[in-house]
DNA sequence: AACGTAACCGCAAACGTTTGCGGATGATGT
DNA sequence: ACATCATCCGCAAACGTTTGCGGTTACGTT
């Protein structure tokens, strides 16, 4: 370990008969220092292979250089993109990432935030859990005057900048886009019933609907837990109304996934007997038999935006009123909401 | 910021009239400290909601609790559920990782190596960029003792513990599945031609030929570099060979999508024509039509391991021994090489 | 010859902890 | 009465930097 040999700044002193502050400020390439010592100090400090010690340096300055980031789990592609983003713009701007995991529990949201707030980061960025409706751990970070900025899961009652797509007019147009492919019976495979995104895009399904004079009925949307059991069995549900919808808005990929599967085993057609538009446009739709109609969120933008927000708040010392950005989405027309025959 | 209200230690000591040092045993616990002091500097430092201020900490015992984790990238499947189940277990011991990816670059991969070494993590764990054949700054990182494990993609130029699987059976299983259920001119989408996994892959998958008695032809191998464009390009010119394949391995399951995608457009059938068989299991496979037989590799168990052997290394002083784990896969078998009727 | 002024560098404090050592206090044993 | 010993706590150094302030040279000006 470094620990045991260490070349030090007094290392580099003593051998050049010169204080620490000298090499301190020789090796940062401040006016002050004469060129010949300098060029002394660089020289050895290279033969000596030294390393600055962070810990020592940010404890003076009291900066570690390291956000945090929280999400719900690293096992969507949505959130491992996300990660993805975050950690080249960060590495940009001369940050690194600490990444924790809450899976999806509000527990364990509170936990990971202590401990970020032990770990001396100097600013979070965060996508709620499904489970977490309280806000308390969030509260108490911004009372500790931690930048904060949460993305896509978000809530109203938490006054942080934020950047996220506009659910409502995504779900709008991917409703529209069913409708006019000649979809008449609309279903909805919604998120958890208090989850914000989940309710504004169903909002956006809701209006959609009704600027087409269609009906909305209760009974043809089903809020899941985003598991996979969860999602199979409401699909196939909702397939055994009375009068089956003939297209459904599913809020994530892997709910449609899910739910593309659950009919091909039992033969329900796609998209001849329902057509499906989603949520994500992860790589996979393309490859899926029929590829998947879902909506793009620009994903890069999104990561760049997050830390550039948070670099907002971390470099300026006076607060900075929270900002929210709203990205546009663009929705990926493929097989599975392509039903020309049915079109009238 | 914290940086300004920030309630240190002294704060406490100064209220209760106390030393620092006293405050300091007395909240760790340390048994030469009254129980009444102890209890009032307990109960004082919640009231100020007294925050330990780890840069210090780590300062004086030069430790940070955090390991460094570098990929080749988060969007592969397989390496962000890496990352999940080393967070997991990291965290359980108390450690806190920061990712950095490569993009499969090795001169990425030098500048991270060299960033972690700035900032002081304990331990690096790694999985080798695409492009990396030079191995110094590997080397350079060992000779400052800094505690190393490898996984999945390795060398054995490097002497440091590794988890990884057994690449050779797992590839001789998946070719002897394709030849028993009747393929006979087998081909190899490998990876890059110096990735030593893809080439311990491609051995098991000549000695299996070896061992049925079927002749190795390798104008039926293809390099590729993980790209979809040239998978694709590639897939096309094996299946244009003049006594196309009627069975592949693919090193990847993002190989195996891209090149049923490819066929899928020609209209060259799966498994009727070409059975496929590849690796990872990424959730996706189930999904596809038809669903892809894939090797299944135990990443909750590699990550436990990863982290295992390096806790072993940072917890012991004394230098411990490389080791290499290598754990055993599973061939989850579907539809892709399914080809019962042209069994015989 | 005296002075002003750059140019260059060192002292020491500071960041917030931990820890070896020793001091004060009171109790106990003889 | 004294020595012995636990118990509890403080002093000060240490971790490796950065930085305000001041000190020393050497040089050019008057």
């Amino acid at each position: 370990m470094n620990k045991n040999t260490a070349v030090t700044i007094k290392d580099i002193a003593n051998a050049l008969n010169l204080s620490a502050s000298t090499v301190s400020r020789a090796l940062r390439g401040m006016p002050e220092i004469h060129p010949e010592t300098r060029q002394a100090v660089l020289q050895l400090a290279e033969d000596m292979d030294y390393q600055p010690n962070q810990l020592a340096k940010n404890l003076v300055k009291s900066r570690t250089k390291t956000i945090g980031l929280i999400l719900p789990t690293l096992s969507y592609h949505f959130f491992a993109s996300m990660l993805n983003s975050i950690e080249e713009a960060a590495m940009q701007a001369g940050y690194s990432v600490v990444v924790c995991q809450t899976n999806e529990s509000y527990l364990r949201e509170v936990a990971q935030i202590q401990n970020l707030l032990h770990s001396q980061v100097e600013g979070v960025i965060m996508s709620l859990a499904r489970d977490t409706s309280d806000f308390e751990h969030i509260y108490r970070l911004q009372r500790k005057n931690m930048p904060l900025v949460i993305f896509d899961r978000y809530s109203t009652d938490i006054d942080a900048s934020r950047v996220i797509v506009d659910n409502h007019e995504a779900a709008f147009k991917a409703t529209q886009h069913l409708i006019e492919n000649g979809c008449q019976r609309l279903g909805c495979m919604a998120g958890p019933p208090h989850l914000l995104i989940s309710n504004e895009r169903l909002r956006g399904f809701k209006d959609a609907l009704e600027h087409y004079g269609l009906p909305y009925n209760e009974r043809y949307v089903f809020h899941n837990d985003f598991t996979q059991e969860n999602t199979m069995m409401q699909a196939l549900n909702m397939m055994s109304l009375p009068t089956p919808p003939d297209g459904i808005l599913t809020m994530t990929d892997r709910i449609a996934f899910a739910t593309m599967y659950a009919f091909k085993q039992k033969g329900i057609r796609i998209p001849e007997d329902v057509a499906i538009v989603s949520f994500n446009n992860e790589p996979t739709c393309i490859y899926l038999s029929p590829s998947l109609t879902s909506v793009n969120q620009p994903i890069q933008e999104m990561g760049a935006q997050v830390v550039r927000l948070l670099l907002k708040q971390l470099e300026n010392d006076q607060p900075v009123v929270a900002e929210t950005i709203v990205l546009s989405t663009q929705l990926m027309i493929r097989e599975s909401s392509m039903v020309e025959g049915r079109k009238k």
